[in-house]
DNA sequence: ATGCAGCTATCGGCACAGCCTATGGCTATT
DNA sequence: AATAGCCATAGGCTGTGCCGATAGCTGCAT
């Protein structure tokens, strides 16, 4: 792949013709009736649309114009990126947030750090723990936060907080003090995220410690199908009560598990490379940030453990 | 610059000498030996500490080293991202809000857009209105939610709601009927955004409309300033009274402004080209859900205006 | 000190990627 | 039917970027 072919794929769309993109960036035609085949016959899809009048994008001209955009400007940024950043945190910083606390947390920060950190201009997604980690090796995102208790080597591991885990249950089970033993949850049909989630694997390394298979009747993604799944019960569930707060529907009192199982809540970056001036001043933000957010949530099995 | 040069220096950084890269790349030590210096004079900065026993990034590289692996990491995408989408909306989509609304809209947006589009990757900037436009234009997002009333010919836009625009004061003017005219506000000191942001653009032009000129007293750019500086009577300032509910501090009655002025939020994307299909989902999304989350707040003065 | 091992920078030569001009085929317009 | 504009193809030339060889440097062992 070639940066060239992006940038001449990016005119011809913008001039809507090959002749009218050869005169703008002075080749001449011809080369760039090359140079698209080329990228054409690369990615193996057409990517204009050749008629008398000039071209049009296909549908996958039309996605390969928008990403090549990205990527050229992105490039055409780093001059001024790369100068080295004296004094005041400057530059963008890339967070991932595990889906489940994206919404609680993304809004604050973005509007709390415009005011602490003018310059450093953030961008978000979310998606679960481990595309996260897979997006941090490939240093595509600075900073994420995320449910983790073992990591690859290559990242290093702020633990933020622990959150004890609970069985829920549409119905409730008889047993005593509220607590239920990993046996009799073996026993039990199961409703549990994919195994790309942070919390689906803590469960896994649970069961597997015990010598024990967790019963798994029912896959769901997201956080939602998995309550609807719970209250309708096709299975019981397993997390910590403070995830519940936005469903407050009629489930069966929480029981704490035995042995107890806590899920840890990290904020990771690559450990290869050092963060950038303002990548260090977002990672100190952000556990302050949750640390104020956690303690107006409070809720109950939680517990704080970053120091500053 | 060439990708080349790219993929080069971020293989140096990572084996941590020249040699042990060329054979890692398979070419000869001094290809990427020229390679990195073109790069380095490119940039004008070095990015590589040379030594006996290899080499080290400078700060500089550190940043480009980050830069240049999401860069890589988005080519190398391309071929997956590119192939034509067959039914279900897929693929990444890049949003911009402006940074007042952002805190009150991106976390739901996350959560409901995780549910309802789970093959959708967002990523999530904020921003003044105006460098919002330009990233628009550059291709570096493709939708943006902003305040603004002109557009460049090249942006597509779809109003979704107007609010009456007030005057705060921290102490009382004695008004009739609680109506201010633009004459009486050009003569009192304004505590106002700098000229990227959408709503000043708005006053100043319902100022130049009626002949007369803003007097500035101080140009606050963080919310927050603007409203401490409001509170403490360094001045006064217009806005939407909704934008004012996370400020819940003693101000004057807001004085409804003659000739009335409303500042209209939008979302907006390149007419240049058409979305992806993930865009275009992500749009209608986007509008039904500011919809219902602007119906619940039940601002005064506030009206949707958008058509679904 | 001296030599050695391992590293990067420089140099000259060569091959090919990518450009140019010229041309041909196509389609919409006149 | 002629024309004007479009893109694709072909053949020749040029400059970029590769290679191998080698020089210069530094830290370490003798």
């Amino acid at each position: 792949m070639q940066f060239r072919q992006l940038r001449y794929f990016v005119k011809i769309v913008e001039a809507g013709s090959f002749s009218r993109a050869a005169s703008v960036v002075h080749v001449a035609q011809p080369a760039l009736s090359q140079q698209v085949a080329e990228l054409e016959e690369r990615l193996g899809v057409p990517l204009l649309q050749r008629s008398a009048r000039g071209v049009r994008p296909t549908a996958a001209g039309e996605i390969l114009y928008r990403e090549a955009s990205s990527i050229l400007h992105q490039l055409d940024q780093l001059p001024g990126v790369v100068r080295p950043g004296n004094g005041e945190p400057e530059g963008a910083v890339s967070l991932g947030f595990v889906s489940s606390l994206a919404p609680k947390l993304v809004g604050g920060i973005l509007a709390e750090c415009r005011a602490l950190l003018p310059k450093v201009t953030l961008r978000v997604s979310d998606g679960d723990s481990l595309s996260l980690e897979k997006r941090i090796a490939s240093a595509s995102i600075d900073l994420a936060v995320l449910y983790e208790d073992e990591f690859a080597t290559a990242l290093t591991r702020r633990p933020l907080f622990t959150q004890k885990m609970y069985l829920i249950s549409r119905l409730s089970l008889p047993e005593h003090n509220d607590i239920i033993s990993l046996e009799r949850i073996a026993g039990l049909q199961l409703v549990l995220p994919a195994r790309t989630n942070g919390r689906r694997v803590l469960i896994e390394r649970a069961f597997a410690k015990a010598k024990l298979k967790p019963n798994i009747a029912l896959e769901a993604d997201t956080f939602g199908s998995e309550m609807w799944a719970v209250r309708n019960d096709v299975g019981c569930t397993i997390l910590p009560v403070g995830n519940m707060s936005y469903f407050p529907y009629s489930f069966a009192k929480p029981l704490l598990i035995d042995p107890p199982m806590r899920l840890t809540c990290s904020i990771i970056y690559s450990s290869d490379l050092p963060l950038t001036s303002a990548g260090e001043a977002l990672l100190e933000f952000l556990i302050g940030f949750i640390e104020r957010r956690l303690r107006l949530d409070d809720m109950p099995g939680t517990e704080w453990i970053a120091k500053r």
